[in-house]
DNA sequence: TATGCACCCTGTAGCAACTACAGGGTCAAG
DNA sequence: CTTGACCCTGTAGTTGCTACAGGGTGCATA
């Protein structure tokens, strides 16, 4: 499989397979004649393995543990488990990050009644943190 | 005032204030015979506006469009009020991509009972998209 | 007077995780 | 034999900072 093919397997931009080989993500792959990657099934599935790991808001050196941990089927499982368990934290410390702020910017937003922007409530909000709510 | 002083009286980093004058988001200020920046009120109320605006998310090109109507004020306010909505409907938008991640990231973690990484229950559901319940 | 220290300056490079070229080579179809 | 789709390397850009390196300034203390 060439490197278009992996791509569209995966949903990957070209660019990106390349930039996971430099930085060590994904193993060089053999090479064609004329220079070209060639890419197998365990190609193909690391990769997806590691988009999926993106989607869900990995981070490289999150995965990089991941698959290190994936290469070695008899080591332990609990570090796998330790890392996701992370991770969810995480985004959840996001979410409620995000929901504060998404309630002080609703506050905020619709004050404006139109007009000129000497009057704005909008402004004179982001100017002054102490219209605010909650900390942020 | 010094620099040190107003990175004191906003919370910014020095680095960073030096950074938004830069990038012609604070205009740059006086010098003093040592060559050293002499910020005044108008400065710190500024800063402190892009301080803010950043802590609610905005990007820096968003608030560059809110000075720009702050520093005429004779201008419709509408548009204040357009950038704000339109942020508050990414950061909507983030959070319910968040919250799908994180009730998939729920059920990929604690599927791991221990054992070996062959058996992991974890790195077999990052590995194939297919165990996912909703779309991401 | 010397010297130590906190503070300031410019300019450049680094971070994450890509993305976008420029400038070239390869290959099959028409 | 040329067109077009594909591939290659290498480098630079993106966002919003942060971190130096290598120097200058200003004030208090020994």
């Amino acid at each position: 499989m060439k490197i278009g093919e992996l791509s569209r397997a995966t949903g990957t931009n070209i660019e990106t397979i390349r930039y996971y080989e430099r930085i060590g993500l994904l193993p060089a792959p053999d090479r064609t004649a004329a220079n070209y990657r060639s890419y197998g099934e365990a190609h193909r599935s690391r990769l997806s393995f590691v988009r999926h790991s993106r989607d869900l808001g990995f981070t490289i050196e999150e995965i990089r543990s991941l698959l290190d941990l994936s290469d070695d089927p008899a080591r332990d499982c609990g570090e796998a488990d330790r890392i996701a368990t992370a991770h969810l934290e995480q985004v959840e410390a996001k979410i409620a990050q995000l929901t504060l702020l998404r309630d002080e910017l609703a506050r905020i937003v619709g004050r404006c009644r139109g007009g000129i922007a000497a009057d704005c409530r909008v402004i004179e909000a982001l100017g002054d943190h102490r219209h605010c709510e909650s900390a942020h």
